[in-house]
DNA sequence: TGCTATATATAGAGGCGCGATATATAGATA
DNA sequence: TATCTATATATCGCGCCTCTATATATAGCA
């Protein structure tokens, strides 16, 4: 279950299991296509970034190849592994049975 | 805004600010109470709950008043400020704004 | 030559929840 | 009487995680 206190590590993987379920990314267009998709609400900043992709590929979540392009600097583009695909899956179900209880709590009390 | 960095601090936060919402709460009558009314989701831990009530206490967002009744253990009632009251309804507004950004992207990218 | 954007990496600092531990008492049970 | 459980609060230190700062490297532009 998503408990708590790893909302902030399960939020930050998802978003980019997620943004990897669309297709291959490396890791600085990762944080672009977030920034701009979510209109500047979530900022990976590389301190954070690269270390989650190296846990996410050290658990077999994702895997990374190194890319060497004409006139282009390399860049490891990484993609979901069928584990990543599953975990993606299971993580939006439980963010959504979470917001349910939630806001079923934060809302009924309100009122 | 509510950052991902923070969503653990900020969900406790609001999870006993809303609970605070429906009348004065005791820190362990909390815990109980909102283990109950998630269906055992939420479970605050002792080491948990304690410093961050007195954070909010601190903060002035709560207020604690030691009550000493006959045949009970002396406990501390806490109850909102307006100040308190303030930060739940900006809070549920950053939360929304928070779920809203959230499922757009992991949702829509699923697809 | 120097600035900016692209691109990855990591060490160190700080925040925060949790487990463990301590203290205290009322009530039930053996 | 002794002891166990539930109630009730408090705090220390560990470990995890994100961020800041720093380092390295290159393509393109002024």
């Amino acid at each position: 279950m998503l408990d708590i206190q790893n909302l902030s590590r399960s939020c930050n993987e998802v978003l980019i299991l997620s943004t990897l379920s669309s297709g291959p990314h490396h890791g600085y267009q990762l944080a672009l296509e977030l920034e701009e998709k979510s209109r500047g609400a979530f900022r990976f900043k590389h301190g954070t970034l690269y270390p989650i992709l190296h846990k996410l590929e050290n658990d077999g979540l994702i895997r990374g190849d190194w890319l060497e392009e004409e006139g282009k600097r390399k860049r490891k583009s990484y993609r979901l592994t069928d584990a990543g695909r599953r975990r993606l899956t299971r993580q939006i179900v439980e963010w959504s049975e979470f917001f349910e209880r939630f806001f079923n709590i934060v809302v009924e009390t309100k009122r």
